[in-house]
RNA sequence: GGCCCCAUCGUCUAGCGGUCCAGGACGUCGCCCUUUCACGGCGAAAACACGGGUUCGAGUCCCGUUGGGGUCACCA
C-alpha cells in the first residue's frame, strides 16, 4: 500500500490570502491541529499566495493573527506557495515528458468557442484541446499545459468524512497545470507542494472534494504517496445558505474586536459544529486533543448558531480569571491603574451577567461614571417623591455606618427600610437608581462596597432632591 | 443543467440492528432562588423528511422520491 495512514500524521492549513481568515477557514485549521496533536505529529502552515494580484500583506498579517488568537501553533516556519513556482514549473514539465501532459495553443475565443457551443447544444461543457496527442512544441506560441487526464474508467476516494466517493474518469477535464506566463495553477501547486512537504492527511473544506479527484490525477501521474483525504463540510448561515457577510463569515478578529468574544469559547463553538463526543458540550483544549477524531465528523452542513457562541462566551467569561478580563476591557472603558485595581475586586459581580466582553464593558461603566451621574429613563422614573425620602433616610444612617463592608452595608439598608415600613426592594432599586444610574446592575450591597463610602454617598445626595 | 455529497427536536448534536414510546446542549416557555438583572436549580413543549424494500426486529442497512448543499476558470 502507498497508504500514508501508517506515517506520522503532518497536517496542513493552507488558506490563501485574500482577505481576513474568516470562521470556516479556523474551524478548518482548528480540525487540522487537533488532529495532528491527538496523533503526536506536525501541524504546518502554508500561505497559497499563487494568486500574486488579489494576496495581500495585511491578508496574511491577519491570517497569522487570527491563528494566534486561536492558540493554533504551527510547526516551523510558514510555507508561501509563490516561493515554490520553479518546482512547480519543474514537475510540470517533467509531466510533460513523461506524456502526462501537453503544450495547449488554444485561444480564449476558441475557448469560448466550445464553451457556448456546448451550452447551445445543452451538454456539459469538457475541454476539448486539438493538441492534447501533439507532442512537437509549436515554436513561439504562447501555451499552457494541460493535464492529459485519463478518460477511461473511474476513480474512487476514500474519504475519512464522506466516505467512499466515486467519480468516472470521463468527468475530469484536462485542466490547467501550468499558465501561459509560466506560473502554476491552485491545482498543481497543492499537489506538489503537499508532497514536498510530507503531508499525510488532507483535511479541508468540503467544497474541495471534487478538486481531490483532480489533484489525485497529478499524484498518481506523478506516482506520489496518496494523502488520506477528510473533506469536511461547510459552515452554513442561519438560513441554511452558504455563510457569507451577512451572518457571521466575519474574520476571527470582528469575533475578538468587535463581538467581544473569548478565544476558547470560539474554539469551543467551532469544534461542537460538526464534531461531537457523547453529551459533552465545553471541552478544554486538552481534553479536545485526546478526544478530536475524524469518525465523529458529521457528514451534513451546519449552521451557524450565534446564540449557542454567546452562551458558551458567556460560560468562558465567567471562568476566566479577573485581571485577564480586566486587561480586556479596560483600554475599551480608559481606566487608570488605580481603576483597574477597583475593576478586578468588582469582576467577580460583572462578569456572572456578560455573554461577551461588550457587555462586560458596559456593565463596569457606572463605576467610573463622572458625578453627577446619568441616570437613565427608566432609572428616573423609580426616583419618586417616595423614594427620595427613603434615600435621605438611609443616606443618614449610611454616613454614620462605623465599617463600610458589604455584610454590615446589608444589615444598615435592611434596618433602614424595616424602619420606614419599607419592603427592601422599595428601598434598593431607588438606591440602584441613584448609585448606578440603571435599574439592573450587581447586587446593591456590593455596589456600595465596590464604590466606596463618599462615592456612595455623594451619589445619593444627588438624587434626594427633585430634579427639574 | 451535468457530476458529487448530504438528510434525528427551530439550531448544534448523541445514536454506529434490539438497552430509543430517541439522550444532551443552545434557544423558547413555566416554576424556584432573589433588592434588579444575571448566575444557578427544577420542569415543559419540541425531531428520526417521505415511500418502498432487507431482517424475527431499522433512526441505524439497500433503493427511489422530495428537499438541501458543493462543484463545473490560465481563482484558490
Amino acid at each position: 500500500m502507498t497508504s500514508a495512514s501508517d506515517k506520522p500524521v503532518v497536517t496542513r492549513f493552507a488558506p490563501s490570502p485574500t482577505g481576513f481568515l474568516h470562521i470556516g477557514g479556523a474551524r478548518t485549521a482548528l480540525f487540522n491541529w487537533l488532529f495532528a496533536r491527538h496523533h503526536g505529529g506536525k501541524f504546518l502552515l502554508r500561505i497559497e499566495d499563487t494568486d500574486r494580484v488579489r494576496s495581500t500583506k495585511e491578508a496574511i498579517d491577519a491570517i497569522l493573527d487570527g491563528m494566534r488568537w486561536l492558540a493554533l501553533d504551527w510547526d516551523g516556519h510558514e510555507y508561501y506557495q509563490s516561493q515554490f513556482w520553479a518546482r512547480h514549473a519543474e514537475i510540470a514539465h517533467k509531466m510533460l515528458d513523461r506524456g502526462q501532459a501537453y503544450r495547449c495553443y488554444m485561444t480564449q475565443e476558441e475557448l469560448a468557442a466550445q464553451r457556448e457551443a456546448a451550452q447551445r447544444e445543452r451538454r456539459p461543457f469538457r475541454i476539448e484541446s486539438p493538441w492534447r496527442d501533439v507532442t512537437e512544441s509549436q515554436g513561439d506560441k504562447p501555451f499552457v499545459i494541460r493535464l492529459k487526464a485519463p478518460r477511461e474508467g473511474e476513480t474512487v476516494i476514500d474519504d475519512r468524512v464522506q466516505g467512499r466517493v466515486t467519480v468516472q474518469n470521463s468527468e475530469i477535464d484536462d485542466f490547467v497545470l501550468l499558465r501561459s506566463d509560466g506560473t502554476p495553477t491552485y491545482m498543481l501547486a497543492v499537489v506538489v507542494d503537499d508532497h514536498d512537504m510530507g503531508v499525510t492527511h488532507v483535511i479541508r473544506g468540503d467544497d474541495h472534494l471534487n478538486n481531490a479527484f483532480r489533484q489525485l490525477a497529478i499524484i498518481r501521474a506523478m506516482g506520489f504517496p496518496e494523502p488520506v483525504y477528510a473533506h469536511v463540510p461547510l459552515i452554513h448561515g442561519p438560513d441554511g445558505a452558504k455563510l457569507s457577510k451577512r451572518h457571521g463569515a466575519l474574520g476571527v478578529d470582528a469575533y475578538r474586536d468587535e463581538l467581544g468574544m473569548l478565544p476558547e469559547a470560539v474554539s469551543n463553538y467551532l469544534l461542537r459544529l460538526g464534531w461531537g463526543h457523547g453529551d459533552a458540550e465545553i471541552i478544554s483544549r486538552d481534553q479536545a486533543v485526546e478526544w478530536f477524531d475524524l469518525d465523529h465528523v458529521g457528514k451534513s452542513p451546519s449552521r451557524f448558531d450565534f446564540k449557542k457562541l454567546e452562551n458558551l462566551n458567556g460560560h468562558y467569561i465567567r471562568e476566566a480569571d479577573d485581571a485577564r478580563l480586566t486587561a480586556l476591557i479596560a483600554p475599551k472603558i480608559g481606566l487608570s491603574g488605580k481603576q483597574q485595581q477597583m475593576l478586578v475586586r468588582a469582576m467577580p459581580e460583572l462578569k456572572a451577567r456578560a455573554h461577551d466582553v461588550n457587555q462586560l464593558a458596559d456593565g463596569a461603566r457606572f463605576l467610573f461614571a463622572e458625578r453627577p451621574i446619568d441616570v437613565d429613563q427608566a432609572a428616573a422614573a423609580l426616583l419618586t417623591d417616595e423614594a427620595r425620602a427613603l434615600l435621605g433616610a438611609a443616606h443618614q444612617e449610611l454616613a454614620a455606618l462605623a465599617n463600610w463592608d458589604a455584610a454590615s452595608l446589608e444589615a444598615a439598608i435592611r434596618e433602614v427600610a424595616e424602619s420606614q415600613g419599607a419592603k427592601l426592594g422599595k428601598l434598593a432599586q431607588p438606591l440602584r437608581a441613584a448609585l448606578t444610574g440603571r435599574t439592573t446592575s450587581p447586587g446593591i450591597f456590593d455596589v456600595l462596597a465596590l464604590l466606596g463610602r463618599d462615592e456612595s454617598l455623594a451619589r445619593i445626595a444627588d438624587q434626594m432632591e427633585p430634579k427639574e
